[in-house]
RNA sequence: GCCCGAAUGGUGGAAUCGGUAGACACGCAGGACUUAAAAUCCUGUGGCCAUUACGGCUGUGUGGGUUCAAGUCCCACUUCGGGUACCA
């Protein structure tokens, strides 16, 4: 009998089928075991060989483990939403459900040829309402949840509903709610009662864990859309070249953030590699730093007014008291004179039509009060101010604050007293006759009842605070909001030019162009510590996302800021100990701190890190700014909430409607929410999603429904769990059901989603953890990335202007183009010539010089794709081959985590494997089986291979158990056994990598169940005692012969035999050894 | 730019804990069988130099280092692949 691969496995695959043998149900008699593949999103193009190779991966250890008693899961479903069904309906006009459906249709035929053990009957598709369903009902809870913060570092916090914060606002406001959000906000419990519904909702998106929020994004006005960093390329469109620009807009959010510390704590009690852990921490990005504040100097210096010119401008405050003053100004404030109190009530809040500022530091005064728009200075003086002293010191300051332009008016105590009122119209009078000032006032100090902590500051976070000395400028994230403050009048124009420059850059385009960019805001900061004034510039490498959007730069310490000052001549402080920052900055943190303060800058009561090591330096700065209140130790995270909104037609639609602006959630029981028809899958005129274009999408009480859809990762984020019950209607997963699969035990799939996917979905799962939907808080126990197959391609080269082609080693003595030809018509780089005439109608008159009779083709590795001709289907290979031999080829190619060319050209040795293992039961059409009892020789030839393919299923070496395997039969074959008690085992043993074949022979040897429930034999050690070992003897570490001597022999007498033994001498020449080194069984190494 | 991988014959790869580099397979060369081809089987196959040898030298991307011994550990670099937040 020939091995008929077709039909054996045709044969067995209906076998599979009709006994429903893949089929699984709970168990709990057996062990459980989920096996999961990251499912494929099905693309037009079908399957190409790179696909089954994760599938392939873990079908054998799934058929491993059920071997071993295990009741295996192991599903499959699509990732059925996605751009590029999209894509090609705007092109054809094909309903993506129609394309998507026909994609499936073609995977699933593709996926059955090749002997999968998927229970079928648990297929999802995230385009399936019954499945979406459950992607908006979560939805729905997020939107309904809060995070609730840790209250210490020892406990834990987690998603609750939102209506318990709502309680706690009613009760004590924002006081003691520890609750995660977007903008820290204070409020009262009497504030928050006294608020409408909507302002009330509208405080509430800055906690829910589903909220509304406005982000930036990649607007394309011409395609109407958002485009991804990808899709943008030097801002513009890569699809047609129309122009991007940043643009704010308002999207559906997911508060990822609030679980950045449980995702990052996660990670150690999950079986990944290391180097998926260490991504996924990096993404994460947890710092430990601080938070400063900087004050802005409080006027315009006489750069920004444009009187000096740039480099030799004098701060107008002295800042050396800054900070003191500071402080005295806000003592001053709350124990004002009681006629400073009168006289405020009669200014403030714009009443006079004048915006009025008290204590206001003006160089090293404090100013009364304030008007920064025409510089006016009003003085209210008590009875100390009547004497002669006192009287020529205020003429002085008048004078001094004159020369600053600025106007002083003065009235006493008794007059503001006497009437109040006539003193706010004399002040308003003066107002109306003074010129406004040419430069833009500074918001600073107090303002006039509204929220007004943050102005007249920036805030910067930094891990390192002990370079807090060597702060020479600091820079804005072009998006901050800051920058409109900030801008000086002077400053305008170019900072507007800026601002227009970035808006076309992609924030990926930023971070990697080492370009420096940026622009003086004309506005001058103060550094705490030191009290300089320091210039704020604003540049494109501060990210508005990362901290607080601003940053301050040590260009000493940083590389970025060190280009940075470099390109616009700023000042470099260098604060280590001998290191040398004229060509480079010294970004390690490490060495002996300088320079903090700079020799002559000392401050009484003052921060001193001089002669401290980075480390301490950090450390005794963190509590220095937490004691003096000029900052606080925080940790962030570069983990960004996940932007929910798609403006896509091809995804799920959100359970939203809209009430008065209000956004509102569907009652569950409308879920699910199905996807309507649209007449086009393009943004309407209005630019609104594709949705907009559908009719009556709307409630049943007429409120517009959400025109967003969701994006690709909202259906694969708990797709595991759905797969546990996928039937369920009542619930995403029954509770029992969760209990027993609990979580995924073995996950397989590519690193392409360790930053995506992989967060989402852990972030998902312990949303639903808190929620107490599931058991287990990590969804994926242990993790094996599959590495991506590449393409190789095939040349031919064309004499230019001709229709000859040269075969690849004569091809240098023409001038030749390389030209791509389908690799399907070639063989082991051989082109068949013919073939090749009728796969292009040009080349059907090709003429060909060849190389000993063939026409040679060159090659080259590149991604696998369908302009390269280097697309490989499966379906082709099974026809060719079998499924076995593909499933063995595939992993016999290298290790599974690998990226390797996909070549054709080794699968004959695959194969000829099979071959050779079917002639070991057959010979023309008898069994060659007997029941003869197993030599050593042959017991020692299978436990060799039963050891070795178990550690090697286990550590995911599958294409070394498969030499294992070919080894086991060449020693077979070269025994002749073909005994039952050797066969037997290693049928079972191969059957998780070919299973057909497995279940033929199987058959043949007169079994009448599937060899899937078979037992697992496991290897037995005392037929692989070895008697004798090898040794390798070196001399000076080179190895010169071979030895056999009995392996357990004592590691003396090893060397006594080797120093006598004859070859020896040779390589001694008579010298005394210096050393030697005997590594029982393995090397002898003489050193002479 | 930043983060994570990878690099070994003509090719895919092996060497599991620092101990004989190249297992296994492809390809290639030679041979057997055959009218011939296919299939199958046998022999050889990293490079260089010798072939009188059961011979010598060299060799795991590059340059250094640690060690009796390095593909494996350390430092610096080169090239390639993946990710970089709206491809999936």
């Amino acid at each position: 009998m020939e091995y008929n691969f077709r039909e054996i496995e045709q044969k067995w695959q209906e076998f599979w089928q009709k006994n429903q043998t893949y089929k699984v149900d709970m168990d709990a008699s057996r062990p459980k075991f989920y096996v999961l593949d990251m499912f494929p999103y099905p693309s037009g193009a079908g399957l190409h060989v790179g696909h089954p190779l994760g599938y392939i991966a873990s079908d054998i250890y799934s058929r491993f483990k059920r071997l071993q008693g295990f009741n295996v899961l192991h599903p499959m479903g699509y990732d059925a939403y996605g751009l590029p069904a999209e894509q090609y309906a705007i092109q054809t006009g094909q309903h993506p459900a129609v394309t998507t459906e026909k994609n499936i249709a073609r995977y699933r035929e593709q996926l059955d040829k090749i002997g999968f053990c998927y229970d079928w009957s648990r297929e999802v598709r995230t385009c399936n309402p019954d499945f979406y369903k459950w992607t908006q009902w979560a939805f729905i809870q997020m939107f309904n949840s809060y995070y609730s913060l840790p209250p210490t570092p020892s406990t834990r916090g987690g998603a609750k509903p939102i209506s318990e914060l709502i309680a706690h606002f009613q009760q004590y406001g924002t006081e003691g709610a520890n609750a995660a959000c977007g903008t820290e906000l204070s409020f009262t419990a009497a504030e928050w009662n006294a608020k409408s519904e909507k302002e009330q909702r509208d405080i509430l998106m800055n906690y829910r864990i589903a909220y509304k929020a406005d982000t930036m994004v990649n607007w394309c006005p011409a395609l109407g859309t958002v485009l991804a960093n990808d899709e943008v390329s030097e801002g513009v469109s890569v699809r047609g070249g129309h122009p991007v620009e940043q643009k704010v807009m308002s999207q559906w959010s997911l508060r990822v953030s609030a679980y950045a510390q449980r995702l990052l704590d996660g990670l150690d009690t999950i079986n990944w590699t290391d180097s998926l852990k260490e991504t996924q921490r990096n993404w994460i990005g947890r710092s430990e730093g601080a938070e400063i504040t900087f004050h802005l100097s409080p006027n315009p210096s006489p750069q920004a007014r444009g009187t000096n010119p740039k480099g030799n401008f004098k701060p107008t405050t002295n800042a050396h008291n800054w900070k003191l003053l500071i402080e005295i100004a806000k003592e001053l404030r709350s124990n004002q004179t009681e006629a400073e109190a009168i006289l405020w009530e009669e200014v403030r809040a714009g009443k006079i039509g004048y915006k009025i500022r008290r204590q206001h530091i003006v160089d090293g005064y404090i100013a009364d009060f304030i008007n920064l728009e025409k510089n006016l200075i009003i003085e209210i003086d008590g009875g100390v101010h009547l004497t002669p002293q006192q009287k020529e010191k205020d003429q002085q300051r008048t004078q001094i604050l004159n020369d600053f332009g600025f106007t002083v008016i003065r009235f006493t105590n008794e007059e503001v007293k006497a009437d109040p009122k006539l003193i706010a119209s004399k002040i308003k009078a003066k107002l109306d006759e003074l010129p406004s000032m040419q430069s833009a006032p500074l918001p600073c100090g107090e303002g006039s009842g509204e929220r007004s902590e943050n102005q007249g500051e920036v805030v910067v976070f930094t891990t390192r605070a002990d370079t807090v000395f060597g702060v020479t400028f600091m820079v804005l994230a072009p998006e901050s909001s800051l920058v409109a403050q900030l801008t000086t009048s002077d400053q305008k124009q170019a900072v507007t030019d800026y601002l227009v420059a970035t808006k076309k850059r992609t924030e990926r385009e930023r971070i990697a162009d080492k370009r420096v960019s940026g622009v003086f805001s004309g506005s001058y900061a103060i550094n705490p510590l030191t009290g300089d004034a320091i210039p704020v510039w604003i540049s494109d490498y501060v990210l508005a996302g990362y901290g607080t959007g601003a940053i301050m730069a040590v260009p000493a310490h940083d590389s970025r800021d060190y280009a940075f000052a470099k390109h616009f001549d700023l000042p470099i402080v260098p604060l280590i100990e001998g290191c040398d920052v004229s060509e480079e900055s010294f970004d390690a943190k490490e060495g002996i701190v300088t320079n903090s303060p700079a020799p002559g800058k000392e401050m009484e009561d003052g921060l001193v890190l001089n002669g401290l090591t980075v480390k301490e330096a950090i450390a005794k700065t963190k509590q220095y700014i937490a004691e003096k209140g000029l900052g606080r130790v925080k940790v962030n995270f570069r983990l960004r909430d996940a932007i929910f909104s798609r403006q896509r037609y091809w995804g799920e639609p959100f359970p939203v409607y809209y009430k008065e602006d209000q956004p509102y959630m569907l009652d569950e029981s409308k879920l699910p929410l199905e996807l309507p028809e649209v007449d086009k899958y393009l943004p309407t005129e209005k630019g609104e999603p594709p949705l907009g274009r559908a009719k009556n999408w709307q409630t049943e009480d007429g409120f517009p429904l959400e025109l967003n859809t969701m994006p690709g990762f909202a259906g694969s984020s708990a797709y595991y769990l759905r797969y546990m019950d996928p039937h369920n209607d009542k619930a995403l997963v029954d509770k029992n059901v969760d209990e027993y699969w609990r979580n995924v035990d073995l996950y397989i799939g590519g690193t392409e989603h360790a930053t995506g996917h992989l967060i989402y979905s852990r972030f998902w799962n312990k949303f639903l953890f808190d929620l107490g939907i599931v058991c287990e808080e990590e969804p994926f126990k242990k993790l094996i990335n599959q590495g991506m197959i590449q393409g190789r391609s095939n040349f031919v080269y064309r004499i230019k202007d001709t229709n000859t082609f040269v075969s690849l080693n004569l091809k240098n003595q023409y001038d030749v183009t390389p030209i791509h030809v389908d690799v399907n018509i070639v063989s082991n780089d051989i082109l068949d010539t013919e073939a090749f005439k009728n796969w292009n109608p040009e080349y059907k008159t090709a003429e060909f010089i060849l190389e000993d009779g063939k026409y040679i083709c060159g090659w080259a590795v590149e991604k696998m794709s369908k302009s390269m001709f280097n697309v490989v289907n499966p379906d082709n290979i099974v026809e060719r081959y079998g499924a076995d031999t593909l499933r063995l080829y595939e992993m016999f190619l290298g290790p599974l985590e690998q990226s390797k060319p996909w070549d054709t050209n080794g699968i004959d040795g695959v194969h000829r494997f099979l071959k050779k293992l079917w002639s070991l039961f057959w010979k023309e059409d008898s069994l060659l089986v007997t029941d003869a009892e197993p030599t050593a020789d042959e017991l020692k030839a299978l436990h060799k291979l039963l050891k070795k393919v178990k550690a090697d299923i286990e550590n995911f070496s599958y294409n070394t158990s498969i030499s294992a395997f070919m080894i086991c039969i060449n020693e077979l074959t070269s025994l002749k056994c073909s005994k039952r008690a050797i066969l037997e085992p290693l049928v079972v043993t191969l059957a998780p990598f070919a299973p057909h074949v497995a279940e033929e022979l199987w058959h043949a040897l007169g079994h009448t169940t599937t060899v899937c429930d078979a037992q697992w034999v496991e290897a037995d050690e005392k037929y692989l005692v070895e008697n004798t070992a090898t040794y390798a003897i070196s001399f000076n570490g080179k190895v010169r012969y071979q030895m056999q001597l009995p392996a357990d022999m004592p590691t003396a007498e090893v060397e006594a035999i080797v120093m006598k033994e004859e070859q020896s001498q040779k390589w001694l020449e008579g010298k005394t050894p210096k050393k030697v080194i005997v590594v029982p069984k393995k090397i002898v190494n003489i050193v002479l």
